[in-house]
DNA sequence: GTGCTTGTTGGCCA
DNA sequence: GTGGCCAACAAGCA
């Protein structure tokens, strides 16, 4: 689930919950994966009485800055999420990290385990989070920086090419669907196709629903909605996209479904034109 | 039982 | 070396 957005929703939850407050005990699930190459007695010596200090999030990521210059990377991968629970809550079957203190516990979950926790200790943040790319919200993300990108993947599908990181960081499968609906872009048009108004209009759409998606989903300033997509509108293609027989909210148009790029894609044809097909390679001259 | 799932990575191939 | 594609990772749900 966890996009751009969720991501940053997940962050406020714990940031909430926790600034300022110190970690009393660590509990750690004894068969998670999510810890990848930090060994979970590491985790637990460097977490238990550092205090959280601040957080953030970056695309798919977030890093939670404890006191002694620990740091705590988290992806929530496919299917993880943060929860906070009173303090001593017991920990359920897929929650593989809990934080306790005084007053609550901070809970990683995540059943399908892509998800994954890292632990970094220095002055200066991990090298991992330094080379994010830059988010779609700052001023480096550039009608030109996209135009050149579209035209070095250009034989890639669009939609595919909006989930590669490097360039479109917190773009996952609804929100690049999402884009490509609001810019009238069929998900299967090759990068390199697109015109030049066609690419300036991705970049705007870029920046809109990246734009809206943090104020709907995550909240403006400080407030944070009871839960996720609860503020959500009936008017993106948001809550349509999965129902068999769901319609465009534009159009009323039927939408269609396909694998692209490895994913499902969801789009409306009323909205979307195909792209034309691809010329047919010429045979070869006789000799 | 089958077929799906909002992410990432590494290997293979052109 | 670069770019594109695909399987694998794992568990739950319909």
């Amino acid at each position: 689930m966890p996009e751009l957005a969720e991501v940053e929703f997940f962050r406020k939850r714990w940031d909430h919950a926790a600034r300022g407050r110190r970690v009393t005990a660590v509990r750690l699930h004894p068969h998670a994966k999510i810890f990848r190459g930090t060994s979970p007695s590491t985790l637990r010596h460097a977490l238990t009485g550092a205090v959280l200090e601040s957080s953030d999030a970056a695309a798919k990521q977030m890093l939670f800055r404890f006191s002694d210059e620990i740091w705590l990377g988290v992806h929530l991968g496919m299917s993880g999420e943060l929860r906070v629970e009173p303090a001593g809550c017991p920990a359920g079957r897929h929650d593989h990290l809990v934080l306790d203190t005084a007053k609550h516990a901070l809970v990683f979950n995540d059943p399908r385990m892509f998800g994954r926790v890292l632990l970094h200790r220095g002055a200066e943040p991990p090298v991992w989070w330094t080379k994010i790319a830059p988010p779609i919200l700052s001023a480096a993300f550039t009608p030109a920086a996209v135009r050149e990108f579209l035209h070095r993947r250009g034989r890639a599908p669009i939609k595919a090419v909006l989930l590669m990181q490097e360039r479109f960081p917190g773009i996952g499968n609804w929100m690049a669907d999402e884009i490509l609906w609001r810019a009238g872009i069929h998900p299967r048009t090759a990068a390199g196709s697109l015109t030049e108004a066609q690419s300036k209009t991705l970049w705007r759409e870029a920046r809109h629903v990246c734009r809206m998606a943090l104020d709907t989903i995550a909240g403006r300033g400080r407030s944070l909605p009871r839960d996720l997509n609860v503020n959500i509108p009936d008017t993106w293609l948001f809550h349509h996209r999965w129902q068999p027989g769901g319609r465009c909210p534009r159009t009323g148009v039927l939408l269609e479904r396909a694998e692209i790029g490895g994913r499902t894609t969801c789009w409306s044809p009323a909205r979307q034109p195909a792209p034309p097909r691809a010329p047919r390679p010429r045979p070869a001259a006789r000799s």
